[in-house]
DNA sequence: CCATCTGACTTGGTATTTCCAATTCAGAGG
DNA sequence: CCTCTGAATTGGAAATACCAAGTCAGATGG
């Protein structure tokens, strides 16, 4: 089940991360967690994912640290599990916008979008954009993704 | 082949992103091309992909219009194909960033980061951010995901 | 020309993953 | 007990990925 261990340990950060959030439902199911849902039941409509997988997911999810398993009680019924994101999986936000902007501009849906990134003090929309170390904003044309220290981008099959 | 296609088309903006490049290999694909990679044998070696998927997901992105398809001759060899990244394969690259900023913080690898994100004209550090309207830079945990126009959220396993 | 080489696909068979329907399971309540 | 409800599991069909081998087109070379 886990392609959460792998040998050898990937060191490409794409690859690390699609370990975690790359398999079918994954990321939706992040979306969702973003969007307010924690509950197995609230996925499952919402997604309508298969009940099967939805399960193995969000088992997934809480051992790759970006959901927390916590125990809740509605009155009349038994306990139950409900699934809130960790600081990890929060962390996952900027990647979901920048997935929400690329998609608005490069692909737009015909009825419009069906999320926005809103600064949540006035509402005013918010973009993804790059920041240099001081707080100036970077141009994307400007910038360049290079190799890094584990970084050994000409060997073969190793990228991974 | 084509999940390019479906019924009714999707309004979430993270499906619709996912139909075009969460297919295994997609992203990667990008990740290579956006390192400078054009030939399917580059991409063949660096990704180590099985040769008849490899030929599927570059169709495929060619189709959603991610890459471009070019000829190109080396001396001595036949017309062959490049694959080149369109503008909207280009934007692509601060969704890349966004992971890539996310693993470092959250997952990074013991060997230190594969690539990194810079300012080509000095080299210096890049990382993603929100921005608002003016040019100012907001925090990561003011900033809400909110339904948009097209925005059902609240609707059963249509909000895929 | 016919044979051979090389890189880019195809193909055929197997393994893995996903899907779907039906079932089980754990309590809560009647 | 018997039933209800939501979460999880099971078994089998379908789709997808994988791997090795084969094709195919055009260059080179006898």
């Amino acid at each position: 089940m886990s392609p959460r261990h792998r040998t050898p340990e990937p060191q490409c950060q794409v690859v690390r991360t699609l370990d975690i959030v790359g398999e079918k439902w994954s990321l939706l199911i992040v979306r969702d967690a973003l969007r307010g849902r924690t509950r197995f039941s609230e996925f499952r409509h919402s997604l309508g994912a298969p009940s099967d997988i939805l399960s193995a997911r969000l088992a997934s999810l809480v051992e790759s640290g970006i959901l927390e398993k916590r125990a809740y009680r509605e009155a009349g019924s038994r306990e139950r599990s409900s699934y809130h994101l960790t600081e990890a999986g929060r962390g996952l936000q900027v990647v979901i916008a920048a997935i929400l902007d690329w998609n608005d501009r490069f692909d737009p849906a015909p009825t419009g979008p069906g999320s926005k990134i809103v600064d949540a003090s006035d509402g005013a929309l918010v973009h993804v954009a790059f920041r240099g170390n001081d707080e100036r904003i970077v141009d994307a044309d400007d910038v360049a993704i290079v190799p890094g220290e584990g970084g050994n981008w000409a060997e073969s099959a190793v990228s991974r």
